[in-house]
RNA sequence: CGGAGUGUAGCGCAGUCUGGUAGCGCACCUGGUUUGGGACCAGGGGGUCGAAGGUUCGAGUCCUUUCACUCCGACCA
């Protein structure tokens, strides 16, 4: 395509609301618009991207025998009641009313409506398995849009579900759908790993994630040094912990701890590793229409995790305590702790604390803790962060943080929406059942910034293979130059017949502006036509490492074949 | 929602403290020169100063209310 023609609004600016490098190159690079919170409009050369990035996903789906749909953006609300989520998604959800006064929402994701679709028109196990996709538009009126594209609130999500006649056919699609996802981001030339992860408030049991590596994820991963073992921190797991240090032998007792409420003080005054401290961490935990405070207890060398403890409770979401409530119970702030605990209290033990025995905890009374407490609890679970160091439960490597972007999802659904909702098929013996589920997410819109965030370079984008807009850049240093002008459009006209695809700088302006708008671009290969023309030469130039080369024009198409991947 | 901040030309900003003709750079338009690392000369267009109300002879500037957006925390592809 011709540049002259194109809408591509290049800036030297550096947009001051931009915070993300990705984020930059995309608005300098006249790729996207900023309209309004976690809102922004694709221009031309965004629009060819995303394309490029969809294609690549819809290929490999369909080569997995998944099939393409497309459901209605606005969804009845009456389905979100059938599923119980109206309540559950809360605000996030975007809910209005039409003329005639009935409610609808914009779907955040589409569970409900593909549920609907098929329960409406396969009866029969014959028919299983289904594996539907679509990628579409998605809203979530997030509570705080954030890094451009990375979380909009409008944005454009890939998502699928599958539906069998049993679990063992969903995890063979499971299976499946994890592999063709690898195939996509590795195709896409993500730099990515599959991890465990929280469910969270899609449901279900199993469920991975792809995390694009990022120091600006969101997201804190665990992952093993020795093997491929990675986890969300929501979800991580590591081997029970011990303690170099030997416990503090002491007979049960209590003592005087005067205006010591922290691990550190404790640590401090007794001369003990906080390892055989117990931590009492207080939380409101928030349910459909009650909430109560709960106590998670923990080492004291851990850190509490909250998906962790949010599932271990079943709570919707748990939110902070203030000294005031706390007090209300009978709980003494920094001096809580497992022993004279009132029953009607709820306490959650995490695993590193079965059999525990001489530890220190607080009294549940001002300025005392107990010393040489030995714990006789029957159920624990799991609460804890992992810890960097920490070892690996698969082959005893050391654990380690990085950080990630949630590019795609997959669950393991299993009935968790066909019975609600009453989707049921007719088996082998005639009888009705549940489709078990699967579900299959990718964060199509936010990969065009994730790529950029792992390439791209001061200069502005660089894209990868599956992902550039154009193929090569052919830049006309002087189009008043008749010479440069025929060369440069014959060049133009014969790499298009071989296949490229070409953005060719026709544009009246200064070779200077021309290479930077060509830099920002991130279009992988320039050619310049230039004053070498004089000797028969054109430039070829590499975005990502800035190589030159001249190339004889005569054999131009030969040689780019080599050089161009 | 809690905390911090910003709204002035398409973009980036100054002007606000101390009220007195609305500015700068980039971009844009016209003419000319220029053409291998963001050119130059001359001329030009573009603003309800986020909105509403108030104080004042006079408000971008002071007061009140309100809206939007950004950043830091709790939600998620």
């Amino acid at each position: 395509m011709r540049y002259s023609q194109l809408l591509i609004p290049t800036s030297k600016e550096i947009p001051n609301d931009a915070v993300l490098s990705s984020h930059i190159s995309l608005v300098r690079g006249g790729f996207i618009q900023h309209v309004g919170s976690g809102l922004y409009n694709l221009l031309p050369l965004g629009k060819i991207v995303l394309e490029k990035i969809k294609k690549v996903i819809k290929d490999e789906l369909d080569e997995a025998g998944a099939q393409e749909v497309s459901l209605s953006f606005v969804t009845p609300l009456s389905l979100w009641e059938e599923s119980g989520r109206a309540e559950k998604y809360g605000k996030e959800l975007l809910r209005f009313k039409d003329r005639k006064d009935n409610s609808f929402v914009l779907g955040p994701t589409h569970e409900e409506m593909m549920v609907n679709l098929v329960r409406g028109s396969v009866k029969s196990y014959k028919s299983l398995p289904l594996n539907l996709y679509q990628i579409n538009t998605k809203f979530r009126d997030e509570i705080r849009p954030r890094f451009g594209l990375v979380r909009g609130r409008e944005f454009l999500m890939k998502d699928g579900y599958s539906f069998h006649a049993n679990e063992e056919d969903m995890l063979r699609e499971f299976a499946l759908m994890e592999a063709t996802y690898s195939k996509i981001f590795t195709r896409l030339g993500i730099d990515f790993r599959v991890v465990e992860a929280d469910s969270g408030a899609i449901g279900g049991s199993g469920s991975k994630e792809f995390m694009a590596i990022s120091q600006s994820g969101e997201d804190t991963l665990v992952v093993c040094k020795e093997c491929d073992y990675g986890a969300n921190i929501e979800a991580g797991v590591s081997a029970l912990e011990v303690c170099e240090e030997e416990a503090p032998e002491a007979d049960f007792a209590q003592f005087y701890t005067p205006n010591l409420t922290s691990i550190e003080e404790l640590v401090d005054l007794f001369k003990v590793n906080p390892y055989y401290m117990i931590k009492i961490v207080a939380k409101k935990a928030l349910y459909d229409d009650n909430e109560e405070i709960v106590l998670f207890a923990l080492r004291g060398s851990d850190e509490l995790e909250e998906t962790k403890a949010t599932n271990s409770v079943n709570a919707n979401e748990l939110v902070d305590v203030s000294v005031q409530e706390l007090e209300t119970v009978g709980l003494v702030a920094g001096f809580m702790g497992v022993i004279n605990l009132d029953d009607k209290i709820k306490i959650i033990y995490d695993n590193s604390l079965l059999n525990a025995k001489n530890m220190i905890t607080g009294a549940n009374k001002r300025d005392y803790h107990f010393v040489g407490v030995n714990l006789e609890i029957n159920e624990t679970k799991d609460i804890r962060a992992v810890k960097e160091g920490d070892k690996c439960i698969h082959c005893g490597g050391e654990l380690s943080y990085t950080k990630g972007i949630e590019v795609g999802h997959i669950f393991q659904l299993g009935t968790r929406y066909s019975a609600p909702l009453k989707a049921e098929f007719l088996d082998e013996f005639g009888k009705a059942k549940p489709f078990v589920m699967g579900t299959y997410g990718i964060g199509v819109s936010r990969l065009i910034s994730v790529i950029l965030e792992q390439s791209s370079n001061l200069k502005g984008a660089i894209w990868t293979k599956q992902s550039r807009p154009f193929d090569i850049y052919i830049l006309i240093s002087n189009v008043k130059n008749k010479e440069q002008y025929d060369v440069a459009f014959e060049l133009y006209k014969n790499l298009k017949a071989l296949g490229y695809s070409v953005l060719i700088d026709d544009r009246n302006d200064r070779f200077g502006s021309k290479i930077k708008d060509f830099e920002l671009l991130g279009i992988p290969y320039s050619l310049v036509v230039g004053n070498k023309i004089e000797d028969k030469k054109v430039e070829l130039i590499n975005r990502l490492n800035d190589s030159k080369e001249l190339l004889e024009i005569e054999t131009i198409l030969e040689s780019l074949k080599s050089r161009i991947e």
